[in-house]
DNA sequence: GGAGATAGATAACGAGTGTTATGTTATACC
DNA sequence: GGTATAACATAACACTCGTTATCTATCTCC
């Protein structure tokens, strides 16, 4: 009676995820994410060698969903996009991996800080990578910055992340949580900086060489 | 040998919000704690009915010692200060209560997820009353806010918050992400604001009944 | 139609868990 | 100066944990 399904790797680590989003680390067994992929214990160390390896996998996927998905988005707004723009649709996208996409990326954001050293050493250089992005994004206007791009985006990482403590569907819209945070991050109307960076944009793009 | 020391209930809240702040809720064990504190298992029941309560009185603790500070920094800048200047101080006293106090609040923004939910709906009056101080606060001026002060108050506490992923002692300063944070969240140069805003507390002032 | 290889299931190991029942010692009081 | 109480310590209970060794059924290939 194998019964064999396919990709049930996948099925258990998505399992896992929601489990660590919603309980934690320490406090999911393997028994519990056995049970909910509707596999017995054994069958786990078919796929993972221990527990720490099924929570890299999430913690590496978490990073490299929400990267890829931010930069889908802001990419796909062409390469004549405001400042503006991007940040909006960027932070929408970042909220879009949190709230409407597996629980890769919220996982991570809850137990990373309880993971084992080890094991957040592991899956650090992707979130650089990811953090490196949005410094660079924060910091394309060139001239003065109000504050330190790095700061800037931890202030932004922070405020879209704890949308997880607070954010109910019922009451709140992702879009304009997105709009509200491109206000406050980026220091004045959205709408407003858009059209004056847009204007700006096009003065050097129609400038000659 | 039954050597009686004093507080020994304090020191057995400290050593286990210290423990839960870095290792989470469910990866600490009573015997760790009560380890940690230099005293035998069964000795923490002499104090707590369950381990339930021991993160309950963590949590309540934690609203309790951040609200505190943060009101008492605030009011200590007088009836004149303005709004400006209570956020930047208010946000400082809370990165105070997040690193430089006892690990309560720490371990309250760390672990509160993934309490049993009877705990958290316990302490959330606590957590309501502090929300509804910043809420408050952030909405003090009167006419347009650029944003809904409620969700202005939710990026002001991930923000802060998110802080203890990333702040190092060596690199950073707790006076230079106040003022920056404060900066971002009130739209525009705190010095500025701060002037332009107790101009206009002058006028209100000393303007007739 | 055997032979591996694949994809699991079963059962057990030692260690650790929250919790309880009971023992022990120092101190305060009359 | 005995006694009650406060403040712990000791030891055990039933259970769960991550992990491993071993077994079984299905599929592929020649």
């Amino acid at each position: 009676m194998a019964d064999p399904r396919p990709e049930l790797k996948e099925l258990l680590l998505h399992t896992a995820a929601r489990l660590f989003r919603t309980r934690g680390y320490a406090a999911v067994s393997l028994r519990t994410i056995a049970a909910g992929a509707g596999v017995t214990t054994g069958s786990l160390y078919y796929y993972f060698n221990h527990k720490d390896q099924i929570v890299k996998e999430i913690l590496d996927t978490g990073h490299k969903q929400v990267h890829a998905e931010v930069k889908r988005c802001v990419s796909a707004l062409g390469p004549r996009a405001t400042r503006a723009e991007k940040v909006v649709v960027g932070v929408r996208a970042h909220l879009a991996a949190l709230f409407e996409m597996d629980s890769y990326p919220a996982a991570n954001v809850r137990i990373f800080a309880h993971v084992p050293a080890a094991i957040r050493r592991a899956v650090r250089p992707g979130r650089r990578a990811y953090e490196e992005y949005w410094i660079d994004l924060l910091a394309s206007r060139k001239g003065a910055n109000r504050v330190d791009p790095r700061q800037l985006t931890m202030f932004l990482f922070g405020a879209t992340n704890w949308t997880l403590e607070w954010y109910r569907e019922k009451r709140d819209s992702l879009d304009a949580i997105a709009n509200n945070l491109a206000v406050v991050i980026l220091g004045e109307d959205a709408t407003t900086l858009a059209r004056t960076e847009e204007k700006f944009e096009r003065a050097v793009a129609s400038a000659p060489g």
